[in-house]
DNA sequence: GCGGCAT
């Protein structure tokens, strides 16, 4: 069901640390509460192998908890835009004043990095003026959205500014080299190993090509699971009563 | 002490 990463909300650190050797783990390197009418907000700055990335998590009165997350850049063109905003803000004259924009939206901007587009826009209802971010990624995925309070803003800038020095702008993705190509040669086919990654990750692929008539076929293993695979096939060798061969 | 014109 949950095909989402970092979609677990209470997880504990320590347990999944040891259950992770391998280092897929998001680390928590800094965290900032801010409590803003009645809402709170945490920002934490976290690191997975995928790169470093700021989590917003916005919990309301009510305990309703929205959350999206930013790559380091992203945050950093966020607050530079939080201060347009709250100028923009400023520069308003008093709430429901003689001219309500037809769609509620005092100012749009966006922001792209890669997949990911985020919305900002500066509204206004009846409950006064707040800036809404959503954040959309592709193929209909979930749509995440915060509202912050138009009063908050500034705040959430200098916590995010914070932030951002300490811990940098740039998403510096690992892109830690992956393993070279392997083959091998099986009585009339040859296997290929080759390790890719892509946008959702690092996988195996695992390609048969027929030595005599050239026909291929292939799977693609996520990273996640090869201790899986691994485990799996080391239960059919030890049952085995086939000899090895020589390497 | 909210609550966000939308799945």
């Amino acid at each position: 069901m949950s095909d989402r990463e970092s979609g677990d909300e209470q997880q504990q650190p320590q347990a999944q640390e040891a259950s992770d050797p391998g280092g897929s783990a998001e680390q928590e390197l800094a965290t900032r509460t801010l409590h803003i009418q009645s809402k709170r907000f945490y920002l934490d700055v976290k690191q997975n192998k995928r790169g470093r990335f700021i989590k917003v998590a916005e919990v309301g009165a009510g305990g309703k908890k929205s959350r999206l997350l930013l790559a380091m850049s992203s945050a950093a063109e966020f607050r530079d835009f939080l201060s347009d905003f709250s100028e923009h803000y400023a520069s308003l004259g008093p709430t429901n004043s003689e001219t309500p924009p037809e769609d509620g939206k005092l100012k749009s901007e966006m922001i792209v990095k890669d997949n990911r587009r985020y919305y900002l826009d500066l509204k206004e209802n009846q409950r006064g003026r707040f800036l809404r971010v959503s954040q959309t990624i592709p193929r209909g995925g979930p749509r995440s959205q915060i509202a912050i309070p138009a009063q908050g803003m500034i705040e959430f800038r200098d916590a995010l500014t914070e932030l951002l020095e300490e811990f940098g702008t740039d998403d510096q993705e690992p892109q830690n080299e992956l393993p070279e190509s392997r083959s091998m040669r099986v009585e009339n086919k040859m296997f290929y190993f080759d390790v890719g990654s892509n946008r959702r990750g690092v996988y195996l692929r695992v390609s048969e090509v027929s030595v005599r008539n050239n026909f291929r076929t292939a799977i693609t293993i996520p990273e996640r699971s090869w201790g899986r695979f691994r485990d799996i096939i080391s239960e059919f060798v030890d049952k085995s009563s086939a000899k090895p061969e020589t390497e």
